[in-house]
DNA sequence: ACAGTTTCCCGTAAATGC
DNA sequence: TGCATTTACGGGAAACTG
């Protein structure tokens, strides 16, 4: 009867941090008969705990209780907007809490209620209803990981309240994955990920079964166990890049100069027969959040791949990207510095696809001497014939594999799909 | 009769910030015959509100009562700590708030108050004491102006509560503030000012009284009025100096490295015969926690200044200041960039003097190349010679003028004095 | 409109709990 | 002891408020 509406994080509905306010609206969508007093509504925190087993517990700080008022821009419909709700966690409950120990408290369901009562015609009516489950953190850190929690449940279920549904959390084929991970890059980043793109990321996560689309990756796979020999899971490091992007590289990214996403196979293959100076930019594997670009150098008639160590968002923060690629040089030995990147993956040259991009450097603050930082790699003869050409290429290999792309139609959907559940909540 | 201890922002006593966790402690110096039960001690926030004006109110937010106990490490008398003590405002007293207008929040004067009452052979007895004078901030961005409170009322007052010390402060001379500055470099930095630092101090906030130790100099000429043409007072110009030590300079600081505080004409004086390549490091006057160096070039034998642009907490967090030292260049035209850094002011090779704080890069994290950031100037040739070289040697002219420097012993019995003061609230 | 002041809250570091 | 989670709070920015 009622429809509530999410608190926010920016951008990402569904997740409240403990101490931090947010706002949800109701909605009521029957029309009632006329009723000559105002109409109360009073939300609760988990108002119906689940029976047994209990874990974290918390409650409303503030005024919890308002009335219900004919909303401004809209079908004289009533609803009402709960301002500056804060969240805190319930102490000493019994004893300990009793968490399973399996779940983490991202994958932690909870869920707001709201309740009214009238009286119409003598008779007595109780409305309720309650928000689609939300995850509860107490440090931004934990965002990332009740994001994912908060897509994968809107993923796989329709269901409006299962609360156990991490108890036993279905698999999501890669062909659904892929495109809300897709979903993730247009929504946060402005753009999202190409059919390539999105084969190098089914590579990583599903390795040998990575040709098939219908391939059921497990939440645990996804977000919850480390990829091999790495002190993070495939979803933290995805989303270390996203945020490297919305904080550093958002126009680099929109102009699609990133390949971003890209096998060691797949970029030894795509520059082999480029020419000397040509580059690629793409994210680290081996970090979380960090870029690197690739070029070609022609030693003595060998084609030869460099690749510089990431930069990460200290580094970025000191020196926007656009100006690394434009500034960054290589000495060796005492000769004069040179960029070594000339042209863009395939053929664009650099001040053509980046000019605009440029910082409009040096400062001009009169007396003193304008001064700026520029990236630079100093290459010792020794150092530069010590690795064989094998291992210019960085990062592990990935296995290439057939990837069936989702077609933009499909994509629409999905993302119609999720809009229209989050929709409902705003 | 008791002795409270102060709460203390990071090395910054008597200034307490709402919302954040204090400590407080109090001592009984009186040794009370044999008391049978729990002496109790209660603290409260501007217990005596001053009669007429009432400005802003705060409250103790937490628990405020408190037992006695025998001292750990002591002489057996009694004492009791206050911890997770947290202040909050008092909103809406009635109506307005009655400040008068004319002091900012940072130089309204606060107090806590310690109670307590015991009965021995029938007779009943109160003690009560009270704090030196707080001042309370709400965001660590009015830490300075505070600072410079409590460090003003400290220095030119004996009394133990004079809230009203702000109505009309006193001046204090010169010869007492050179010591309480070089004081605040010498405890938060590790290494005080010398006699031409001073001096060149005394100048800025002097003018042509600066010869005159005896000069007395007013709180609002200190930390209200902006320095003429600039933004900011002389204290906020010399606290974010201090910042920067603290957080990027700590070891060149403390090597005495860093001449600072030079003017123009001190700065010319002392480079003009010297080397090229010879520099020295100073602060910036124009720009808020700037560092920048001043090295000698040598133009077909005419001698000339050049200064970098300064470098701010930005640029230091990317990159160490020593590391820029050893990596600064120049390029002019397309000739090999040259590093115009050689001898520290007089005559010290650059690698001698910097050399053990140099940071070990580069980073060997294998398949990439590693890269750091160095800071370039680029000078056009018509660049170089449209400024005249009288507009080399950058910031407005300082006038020389005779100082006083204050002895060794004076600026130990300073320290002693403030030090005793404080230490009784320790 | 505006300046002084407070609130908000991210992101890092430290503390706490299990 | 180590890892998961929460708390603490500096610092930049937005919101507030006379």
């Amino acid at each position: 009867e009622k429809q509530p509406c999410m608190p926010t994080h920016p951008q990402k509905p569904l997740i409240v941090k403990t101490g931090v306010q947010f706002t949800t609206k109701v909605r009521l969508l029957v029309k009632l008969p006329e009723v000559d007093y105002q109409l109360k509504v009073k939300t609760t925190f988990d108002k119906d705990l689940p029976p047994g087993r209990v874990s974290r517990q918390f409650f409303i700080l503030t005024n919890n209780t308002k009335v219900m008022d004919i909303e401004d821009y809209s079908n004289g419909c009533l609803s009402v907007e709960f301002r500056h709700l804060q969240l805190k966690e319930k102490k000493y409950i019994n004893g300990t809490k009793g968490n399973e120990g399996l779940l983490s408290v991202t994958e932690e369901l909870h869920s707001l209620s709201f309740e009214a009562c009238f009286t119409v015609q003598g008779l007595t009516i109780d409305l309720e209803t309650c928000s689609l489950p939300l995850v509860v953190i107490s440090n931004v850190s934990q965002l990332p990981g009740g994001w994912a929690s908060v897509m994968w449940y809107n993923l796989l279920t329709d269901e409006p309240r299962n609360m156990a549904f991490f108890g036993n959390p279905p698999r999501a084929t890669w062909s659904q994955l892929s495109e809300v991970l897709s979903w993730q890059f247009s929504t946060f980043a402005g753009r999202g990920l190409n059919k390539e793109q999105l084969s190098m990321l089914g590579e990583k996560l599903l390795g040998q079964h990575a040709s098939c689309s219908d391939y059921a990756v497990s939440w645990s796979k996804f977000c919850k166990e480390n990829i091999l020999g790495k002190p993070f899971s495939f979803w933290m490091w995805l989303d270390s890049i996203l945020e490297l992007i919305k904080k550093h590289l958002l126009p680099v990214w929109n102009e699609n100069y990133i390949m971003g996403f890209v096998s060691k196979e797949m970029e030894r293959t795509l520059l082999k027969d480029k020419e000397q100076g040509t580059f690629l930019l793409r994210f680290s594997e081996s970090h979380l959040g960090g870029i690197t670009f690739t070029w070609v150098e022609n030693e003595n008639g060998d084609m030869r791949l460099n690749s510089v160590e990431p930069y990460t968002k200290n580094r970025l923060s000191a020196l926007p990207f656009a100006d690394i690629i434009r500034d960054y040089k290589v000495i060796s030995d005492r000769v004069v510095p040179e960029n070594p990147l000339k042209f863009l993956y395939p053929n664009i040259p650099k001040d053509d696809a980046f000019g605009r991009l440029y910082n409009s450097q040096p400062s001009k603050v009169h007396p003193y001497i304008p001064s700026i930082l520029i990236p630079i790699s100093e290459l010792r003869s020794n150092v530069s014939t010590s690795s064989p050409v094998s291992c210019q290429s960085p990062e592990p290999p990935m296995t290439p594999g057939e990837f069936d792309m989702l077609n933009k139609q499909l994509c629409f959907s999905m993302e119609t799909k999720i809009r229209r559940k989050m929709a409902q909540w705003q």
